[in-house]
Order: C-alpha cells, then structure tokens, then sequence
DNA sequence: TTGCTCCTCACGTCACGTGAGGTGGC
DNA sequence: TTGCTCCTCACGTCACGTGAGGTGGC
C-alpha cells in the first residue's frame, strides 16, 4: 500500500502535537479525531494539519468542556458538501470558543483582583501579635480593624 | 452536645458554597478540608467562613492542578504555632495561585488573537467556490492565497 | 532477520456521581 | 412519632495511564 509520503505514524503525530498514544485512540473511539488513513496491518496514519484539529480540542477541555460536549461543537467533515450549513457551524464553534475565552479572562483578572487585596492586607497581618486559629475564628474578623478579612486571605487562615 | 450556633450542617454549607456533599466528603477524605467540629452522630458542622478556603480550592482546579498538589500548596492550619514559617506559607500560596492566574491570562489572550485571525479568514471563504475536503488537503493550503490557513480555522475544516 | 513501533484488550486511577440501607436531629 | 437530613459503604463514570501479549514496517 502506497501512502502520501507526509502522513505521519501515531507516534511521531503524538509527539509533534504534544499528546500520546492513548488519548489519539480515546479521541479515535469517541469519534473527535480520526487518522486520514490506515495501513493494511491497522497501522493509523495522520496528516501534520490534523495537529490544528487536536489542539482545538484540548483548548476546549481546558476551558472545561466535556468531550461529549466538544464532539456537539466541532463541525462534521463528512457533511461538507452541505455547503451553507457547515460554513455556519464553523463560524458557530468560533464564536463559542470566543465566548468562553472571554469570560474565563473576565474571571481570571477578578481572581487576580483578589490575590491582591489579600497580599495587601498580609503586610498588616506580618506586623500583627494575633495568630489565625479556631480560638479567634481564624482571624474572621480581624481584632484590628473589626472587618473580615479580604476573601483570599480567610481560605488560607 | 452544644454547639456555636452559626455553624452549618453539610447540606447548607453546600448549597452557600455551591457544592455538593460528595465532593464535600471526599475533600475530607483527602484532608483538604474538614468540618470545624461533628456531633455525637458523626454528622458534620461546617463554619460559613469555610466557604472560602473551599472555593480556593476549587479555583487552583480550575487553574488544572490535581487534588494533591492543592493539598501540598495549602497552608496546614495546624502548624499555625510556627508563626514564620506559617506566614510564608501563606504568602507561597498566595505567589503560586497569582503566578498560575497570569500565564493562564496570557495563553487566553493568545487564543483570542488567533480566534479573531481565523474570523477574518473565514469571511473571505465564505466567498469562495472551494470546499474544505480530504481532496485539496482541506484547503491547507488555500487556493487563492497560496498560505496555510489560520491554525483555528485549520483545526475546523 | 533484528529492533523498534504499532496493534488490541483490559485492568487501574482520579475526582467525583449515584444509589442502597440505615440512623440522627429539631 | 414523623419526615427530612445525614451517615457509611460500594459500585459506576469520564478521560485517560499503564502494562500484557502479539504483530507490522523500513
């Protein structure tokens, strides 16, 4: 069997595209990523590009979504030729993607927000005689300023 | 048997912390959260003040670390005593999560770039008379450009 | 032909989900 | 006392991790 010569073998598709074998296959099973070809042995062979098509995957894990979910989002190859439609679910999973970045971003500089406020109030805390314990609740409030302590703060006290 | 009147029992604390009892009971398990105190029926009495150590724990998930590394970050409140040692704990954690927060920012802001260039193609092939399909490799490259598409719209056709 | 890579089961793991069967608390 | 909440097993699930035992490919 003759093979275009680009294709790559399971192995070194995982490791240009950072993955590994067994997740390719899971993905494989669940019917996210199939390789472009097989060899008479059952040997899977991919094209490089398809690394574009993983990584889509795994940035969506990230941001929290199930495969099950990510299988419902990604666009159906096998229904290009239903030209309109499919040209609408792409631009619908990029718009999804778009979605959950932006308020993961929003989430994240609120936390950060936070971490700040509690590193803030730490420098009084190092000055302070009172020890965070179950004798003065933690520190919730604080025997100085009578005021909870920034959120942060209280799940480490 | 009496008890400080403010405290929780599982189901309240879950429902104020948006949890469950499973998770609940297994972050026990893991010693990374205990109740403040139990009856003599073994049930659990949580602080409300313990709804922010539980959603720092929930926040360095999301941020993708495993459960016990969450648990080596954590200050032990039982080493409270060590006072110093106690504080740079604290401060420790709070540098980690806030260090997690930023490269998390950077990669999103990364991907929302990208998303955006696989937009402004994606107009372009909205005009266009090709298809997305096994027979031109997908349209990597593209026909009319001669470039490889944008890696996000690649990873979709 | 040799060695490295790949194949398909199949059991293990992490972080819970979901009952089963029984008891505690205002 | 009644009903709602809680208790401890314990098996199930998702997304893989990790061998076992065997075969394919340059």
């Amino acid at each position: 069997m003759t093979h275009q010569k680009d294709l790559l073998k399971i192995g070194e598709f995982a490791r240009l595209s950072d993955t590994n074998l067994r997740t390719l296959r899971y993905y494989e099973e669940l019917g996210l990523l199939h390789p472009a070809a097989r060899s008479e042995g059952g040997f899977r062979y991919y094209r490089p590009e398809d690394a574009n098509r993983l990584r889509w995957i795994r940035q969506l894990q990230d941001l929290g979504l199930s495969l099950e979910r990510i299988g419902e989002i990604l666009p159906q190859r096998d229904r290009v030729d239903q030209r309109p439609e499919f040209m609408a679910a792409v631009e619908a999973a990029l718009t999804e993607q778009e979605r959950l970045i932006v308020s993961r971003i929003a989430e994240l500089e609120a936390r950060r927000t936070g971490i700040a406020a509690a590193r803030a109030k730490l420098l009084h805390c190092q000055l302070c005689d009172q020890l965070p314990a179950a004798v003065n609740n933690h520190c919730s409030p604080c025997a100085h300023t009578r005021e909870e302590l920034p959120e942060d703060l209280a799940a480490l006290f």
